[in-house]
DNA sequence: AGTAAATTTAAGTTGACACTTACGTTAGTT
DNA sequence: AACTAACGTAAGTGTCAACTTAAATTTACT
């Protein structure tokens, strides 16, 4: 799950998984959206998407289409939550704790 | 919000953030925990922690305690949700694209 | 005022990782 | 078989951020 955060503290990452969100993208043509970065640069964050679990990539000839993979965001969407519920509960756990030395 | 992944994309910072979960906590404490890192650098992660918003810091006397800020991860949320919601949609607007160029 | 405790800030070092260029691979075309 | 298209892989480099030690800050106490 800590793989997942690592893939998207990325900004090219992160544009990529945008981009694939609606729907299956070749690689190329995902390259071609960044300006000023190579495309074996592109090639290399794909595969650390893909080792993440957060893109899949199928075969077509000689492209690659890459496309979303939701389930790969489940762990650390379940990790957000908790911590969104943090809102709720907390305050009654944290009542005497952390007092002063000498009070 | 991508300040907000690069926050969390560090093990000791996501660590302090799971410490912090439950309720306050004084810097001292919490650098304690982390074995194989000294008081300095744990601060520095408290402040990186601060500034994305995670954390707030309240002083009392000559100790700081932090807790987490729920509210912060609000944003980063919000965008896995809809990264998980790719998974019902998404197929029907695919089709139709990326079609073989030849065919 | 002087000392101690809790913590941050400053300054400098080092390793990881995001790049680039050059080359390799695979599938389709003539 | 030779060529092209669409990629990935290899190798080398520079930058940045996570660390360290040392010094400064702030509050409390005697």
């Amino acid at each position: 799950m800590f793989e997942t955060i690592q893939a998207m503290a990325e900004p090219t990452r992160l544009g990529i998984l945008k981009m694939v969100r609606r729907g299956e993208m070749p690689a190329g043509e995902i390259a071609l959206k960044f300006k000023g970065i190579t495309r074996p640069a592109v090639s290399q964050h794909l595969r650390v998407l893909k080792e993440a679990g957060l893109v899949s990539e199928r075969r077509e000839g000689t492209r690659r289409l890459y496309s979303l993979r939701p389930e790969g965001f489940g762990p650390l969407k379940a990790l957000l939550e908790d911590f969104w519920d943090s809102k709720l509960e907390g305050l009654k756990v944290a009542a005497g704790k952390h007092e002063k030395r000498k009070p």
